[in-house]
DNA sequence: CTGAAAGCGCTTACAG
DNA sequence: CTGAAAGCGCTTACAG
């Protein structure tokens, strides 16, 4: 059988109370308890059920992570392994273990979430995508439970950690416009995405300081369950025009143009954004560097559940500086 | 507050027994009380705390996934993103949820994992990696913990879903033979991976069949942190040699290949194993299918769990079969 | 500096 | 078909 604190206690000759303050080495308790009881610990090779820690201390040490529904595109993007390794790496320096939720649908998510939340398994929520309206996001705000967006928030009472999405696409499209190319072409997934409008309004901004004019024949969303494929689509129709450069917004869109160019033997210059060094003959990238954006997210959930324990509420908007990377 | 079992039982007009009993859905309990008493936990929005739950029951619904050190080639490869998705299907249908591990090094890990183990918060652990004489699968085997691993096992007592590499290595092998090449090269990478040797075993296996001497100068193994440079880096070496199609083991492995085969201006028949669909020009490419993987192993995890329960310690080996698929 | 008591919110025999 | 009692393994005031 496992030892429980009783079994501690009784070899140390000590109350199981002080046996929980040696845990939580409270400076109440002497050097020579201590080293008793620790020295019992190890004997029995004692590790606490933190299920009964968690029952009467009501806090957990594990922070849950909630996933978009199953789908291909955000499974397939390494946005998803590289955010999750920076919340690890730092949740491991903290001791905290991390969940993630799991469902095919809304109803499932909506379950796991609340089974998380209600059935008092986490200690906050980060979630790693935004969408207008998320009943989950929802759920959490509802009870006041502490939790964080990875991405854009459509209230401004929202905690969050993203990269200045705005400022990227203008930098993005600055980095052509500085090398003297005019026809600059911006082609972005789903419209519907925050991070595409922000991403936009860059591209939009950066035409509009150098009074290059706005010519949405050039400007393309695409969206579907391959990014590649719908943008290959559109670029017979886009490179119709004279066109210098191009402005993606992410990776499998870059993949679906340069695919086409390959076949119909031309190059042109194109700019991406992406978690990781792009396998792809482009000529470079905005990299959003999704393992500070992971790590920071820890960090600033972490601050969170800890205001929420004193009744603060304080919202945090954590910008992650973005680089531009040539290929 | 929270509504508790109490508080149900009180509305219901019942004993908190009763209300236990009718989220088992015991068949004890006439129809007559469970519409009462599921009335008043809809009306209480009522949530079991599971931390109390499993303290009492000592099973959690949870299972951990042990990842392996933090590294880029991990975290970077599809598969770990596809085996997860597969897994988080099937442990939805049957409301369980995941914990993963964290940490960044050896220790860390073994701590996080006896976390689980011994704090009671899993039911049982799917290691995402394998390698030989793993303390954390020590661990779990020294505590008789429900386990099995994604991927090749040391013991053969040790229960595991995975492909069959031999076989794979072979095919993918004969599928060039079968073209009609005969000068066909093999890059692997690491060559500690059981897989790589296993796929190794079957590129040999298929040229003995077809009486084709080994040539062991087009032989490779690459490691190294960014398998693509190292892949990259033996390229120069092996092409010097008269080469038809190369056989990798792995996409990086691939990309690196494909990289100096671009720079060169030559052009090779190439086939990989991944996760994925490649997003490289190459010939075809040996699927793992991942998804299945995930889906097999939580369902054998399942199913080990309820063993383990009664008693029973049988040891499951299940194959997950590959396809060829050309691009 | 330490201990005895109460209690967290459930479930599990036991009894009827 | 249902309830009262005991207990899972901890921690938290309270008291000294």
């Amino acid at each position: 059988m496992r030892a429980t604190i009783k079994d501690v206690a009784k070899l140390a000759g000590v109350s199981p109370s002080t046996v929980t303050r040696v845990i939580q080495n409270s400076s109440a308790i002497s050097q020579k308890t201590k080293d008793l009881v620790r020295k019992a610990m190890a004997d029995l090779n004692y590790h606490p059920n933190l299920n009964a820690r968690s029952l009467v201390s009501s806090y957990t040490q594990v922070i849950g992570l909630v996933l978009p529904e199953d789908s291909d595109v955000f499974y397939q993007n390494p946005f998803f392994p590289t955010a999750l390794r920076g919340i690890s790496q730092v949740a491991a320096d903290h001791n905290y273990a991390i969940q993630i939720s799991t469902g095919k649908n809304e109803e499932q998510r909506l379950e796991a979430i609340s089974q998380m939340v209600y059935g008092k398994r986490v200690d906050g929520l980060i979630f790693l995508y935004s969408k207008p309206d998320d009943p989950l996001v929802q759920l959490a705000i509802q009870h006041k439970f502490p939790f964080l967006i990875l991405g854009k928030a459509d209230s401004p009472f929202i905690s969050l950690v993203d990269n200045d999405n705005i400022q990227a696409g203008f930098e993005a499209t600055n980095y052509f416009i500085n090398k003297g190319y005019k026809n600059i072409a911006f082609v972005a997934g789903n419209k519907e995405l925050v991070v595409s409008q922000d991403r936009y309004s860059g591209y939009k901004n950066a035409l509009k300081s150098h009074n290059i004019p706005l010519d949405e024949n050039k400007v393309k969303f695409v969206s579907g369950f391959l990014l590649e494929d719908s943008s290959y689509k559109i670029s017979k129709k886009l490179l119709k025009q004279e066109i210098d450069a191009i402005v993606t917004t992410d990776t499998m869109v870059a993949e679906g143009i340069v695919k086409y160019l390959n076949e119909v033997g031309t190059k042109l210059p194109i700019i991406s954004f992406d978690s990781v060094k792009p396998k792809l003959d482009i000529e470079a990238y905005v990299d959003v560097h999704a393992i500070k954006l992971g790590r920071v997210a820890f960090n600033t959930l972490h601050q969170i559940i800890s205001d929420n324990k004193e009744d603060k509420q304080v919202c945090y908007r954590r910008v992650i500086p973005h680089t531009i990377t040539e290929l």
